[in-house]
DNA sequence: GTCTATACCTAGATAGAC
DNA sequence: GTCTATCTAGGTATAGAC
């Protein structure tokens, strides 16, 4: 197979940042994964900041995209939230994985401002939508107990970012779902 | 003064820990931050996983303290949990510093088994805590809403680590009062 | 587009003098 | 206990040949 090189950097680069955090590798890492040069990586992503906007720029994009197909599939509140748990759930990879968005905002070297913008974006992105759910949820009372919808969007976003890292720390998938399990069971 | 610099070295530690991760600094670092050079330092820590045995050590100590104080002092669940709330608070710096739990939870670089274990029993021991102010809540019912003490607790704890996360994330403090917001609101 | 080779820097850690 | 000096490993990044 003739393959695109950009992309299996990416993929590479993706994994390698939710197992072992950004920081957590480096470019011979990469070309070992790929099977190429430390400076064919270079060539592509000249340097790891340059990296960190290609990842997060398509995380952000697959991410919402499958939001938009959440929306357009499930029309009640309870079934978005719960099909949004599952696509942490997916990401974990039994307690291996963190979700790009929390692998980044985790990472201790200076990202360079545009991957940090990106990122903020995607935070605000990912919080509006979850506000849109509680909202629903509000006038369709498919889930118990929201009071203020964008509260509750925060409120939640924080559960599941924060029981993620447990999930990671402990390397046990089950941390996740039972830091979880208060958000699931509101759905009706 | 006379002064203790193995508390001094801790301290410093402990401060960038939180900051700027356990990664984000060096032997060098804390020898600029100390006064004195980096051989030094090794001298009183030998290696970085000895100083983060140390330093997670103490930290447990002293939480633990804090929670037994509020517990002795506080005697509704409603106002255990806003006082856990605000040790959390306090330690966010404006939204600068994360707890050293999560510092260390976030660390890439491996840390030592016996600090991994050390983390791993302060996060249970966190988690037993609230867990037994979320069963008092049931009795005196000063919290709402909750139905499991245990998932509760989890949850808790995953909400506030979340918020904590964001918050540094944004570099601002008021995005951690409000994804835990909804915690505080349970308080009667 | 990929390679070899290399420059440059920072990090953790140790030896041995004082 | 603290210092100077040094070692080694690894990381990011570039030059220039193919």
């Amino acid at each position: 197979m003739p393959i695109d090189t950009k992309s299996d950097i990416l993929n590479a680069a993706e994994h390698m940042a939710r197992s072992t955090g950004f920081d957590g590798f480096s470019y011979a890492d990469l070309a070992d994964s790929v099977g190429i040069r430390k400076a064919s990586i270079h060539y592509h992503y000249p340097t790891k900041g340059d990296l960190s906007l290609a990842l997060i720029g398509r995380y952000r994009q697959v991410f919402l995209d499958r939001l938009a197909q959440i929306t357009a599939r499930d029309t009640s509140a309870a079934a978005r939230l719960l099909a949004y748990l599952d696509l942490y759930r997916d990401a974990l990879d039994g307690g291996r994985s963190l979700c790009l968005c929390v692998a980044l905002s985790v990472t201790q070297g200076a990202l360079p401002e545009a991957t940090r913008a990106d990122l903020a974006r995607f935070h605000r992105d990912v919080a509006q939508w979850l506000e849109t759910v509680f909202r629903l949820a509000l006038s369709d009372g498919s889930i118990r107990a929201v009071a203020d919808p964008k509260a509750a969007a925060q409120a939640a976003l924080a559960q599941v970012e924060g029981a993620l890292i447990m999930a990671r720390a402990a390397t046990d998938h089950t941390r996740f779902e039972a830091a979880i399990d208060t958000l699931r069971a509101r759905a009706i």
